[in-house]
DNA sequence: GTGCTTGTTGCACGAACGTATAACAGGGTG
DNA sequence: CACCCTGTTATACGTTCGTGCAACAAGCAC
C-alpha cells in the first residue's frame, strides 16, 4: 500500500495516526489495526517499528506532551521580556489553539486512562506535570511572588488552568476562551498584588 | 457460585464490582468476564440484568455521580445555615473522603474515556456537570455575589476545584488536602469581597 | 546488472472479547 | 409434594485483538 519510507518519517506518521485515532475513537478504538489503517500501512509495521502497540502509545504520549510544552514556550518567547506579560502569555496560551482543542483533550484522556497501571507511563506523566509546575514557579518568581508563596501559587494556577482548559474543551458552549483568560488573569492579578484590591478591569465575572 | 439474590441487590453488586474494576484496571480491563469475576457471578448475568456491558457502564456512571452529589449535599447540610459556611463546606468536601480518592479519579477517567463518542453517556455527563455548576451558583448567590458575576464565578470555582481534586488524587505527594482547601477558600474569599484585599489569614501560599 | 539490506506486506495463530442460548436450581404458590 | 417462574451457570459461536513469521520489493553498494 505504502512506498518505502525513512524509518523516522514512518515512526512520526504512525505516532500522528495514533494520536488521531485516540482523539476520534477513544482508548477503546486504539488497536493496531485501526492505527495502521489510519496511517495507510500494514498492521505489522507497528510491531516492526515500535515492538508493540504499548510502546507506540508511550511514544504518542511523549509526542503530545512535547507539542504542548513547545506551544507554551513559544507563547512565552513571543511575549517579550516583561515578566508579568510572560506569565500571562504562558497561562493564556492554554486557552488558545493548538492547546485549547477538543481533540487534544480527547487524546489526553485516552492516554491517561491507558496509562493507569503502567509504571513507565505514570513516570512520564509525573515528569511532564512537574515540568509544567516548575516552569510556572519560575515565571511567578520572576513576577515578584515571594519565594515562600511560590509553591502553593503554582499549584493553584496549575489547577485553575487545568480545570478551565478541561471544561473549555469538554463543553465549549459553557463559556468562551476569552472568559477563561479573564478568569485566569484575574487570579494571577490576585496573586501578584496580594495586598491590593483586584483591579476592576480584571475582576472575575 | 452465588446464591439467588434480589434483582436490585444483584444489580447493585454488579455496578459496585464494575466501579471497582474500573478503578483498579482502567477502561481496558472493564470486560464482562472481569466484572463478573469481581462480583463472584457468571458473565451471563451482566447480559441478563443489564442487557449488555455498555448499559452496565452507564449505570455505573449514574451510581458514581449520585454518590458524589450526595456527599457534597451532606456536607452542605452539615454546615448549618450560614451561607458562607455552606459554600465553604461544598467546596471543601471535594478534598475530603469519599470524594478525594484516587480510586474515584481512576473510575472517573475510565468512564470519561469510555463515554467519548457515546451520545447517551455524553448527555449524562453534561447533566451531572450542569447540576454541579447550578448548585454552586445558588450557593454563591446566597453569599451575596452579584447576579451578573455569579456565572463566571461558578465557572472559575468549578475549574479550580476540579483541577485541585484531579491533581490531589493523581499525585497526593505534591500537596495536601488541607493546602487544597486553603487555596480554594482563599479564592472564594476573593470572590465574596471583590472590592477589599484578600484577608491575610486566607492568603494563597 | 547483481546482491544485500531492510522496510513492508499478508497471513496465521492463540487469546480474549460480547453475547445468545440451553440446561440447572432456588423459592414462592397451589 | 408438585409446579412454575426466574435467577444463575456453563457452553458455544463469531469477532477482534496483538503479534510472530515467511515472503515480497524497494533502494543502495559494487
Amino acid at each position: 500500500m505504502s512506498k518505502r519510507a525513512n524509518p523516522e518519517d514512518r515512526r512520526r506518521d504512525l505516532i500522528e495516526a495514533a494520536v488521531r485515532v485516540l482523539a476520534e475513537r477513544g482508548a477503546a478504538g486504539a488497536s493496531v489495526r485501526t492505527i495502521a489503517a489510519a496511517a495507510n500501512v500494514s498492521p505489522g509495521l507497528v510491531t516492526h517499528h515500535f515492538g508493540g502497540v504499548d510502546r507506540l502509545v508511550a511514544a504518542s504520549y511523549d509526542h503530545v506532551a512535547a507539542q504542548v510544552a513547545a506551544a507554551l514556550e513559544a507563547a512565552v518567547a513571543a511575549a517579550g521580556s516583561s515578566p508579568p506579560a510572560r506569565l500571562g502569555a504562558f497561562v493564556a496560551a492554554n486557552f488558545t489553539a493548538p492547546i485549547a482543542d477538543p481533540a487534544l483533550l480527547a487524546t489526553w484522556l485516552a492516554l491517561w486512562s491507558l496509562a493507569r497501571g503502567d509504571p513507565a507511563m505514570l513516570a512520564r506523566h509525573e515528569h511532564h506535570y512537574a515540568g509544567f509546575r516548575v516552569r510556572l514557579e519560575v515565571l511567578l518568581a520572576e513576577c515578584g511572588v515571594a519565594p515562600a508563596r511560590v509553591r502553593l501559587a503554582a499549584i493553584g494556577v496549575t489547577a485553575l488552568v487545568d480545570g478551565l482548559w478541561l471544561e473549555l474543551c469538554l463543553s465549549p458552549d459553557s463559556f468562551s476562551a476569552d472568559e477563561a483568560r479573564r478568569i485566569a488573569t484575574a487570579y494571577l492579578a490576585g496573586l501578584r498584588g496580594g495586598d491590593s484590591p483586584l483591579p476592576s478591569g480584571e475582576r472575575v465575572g
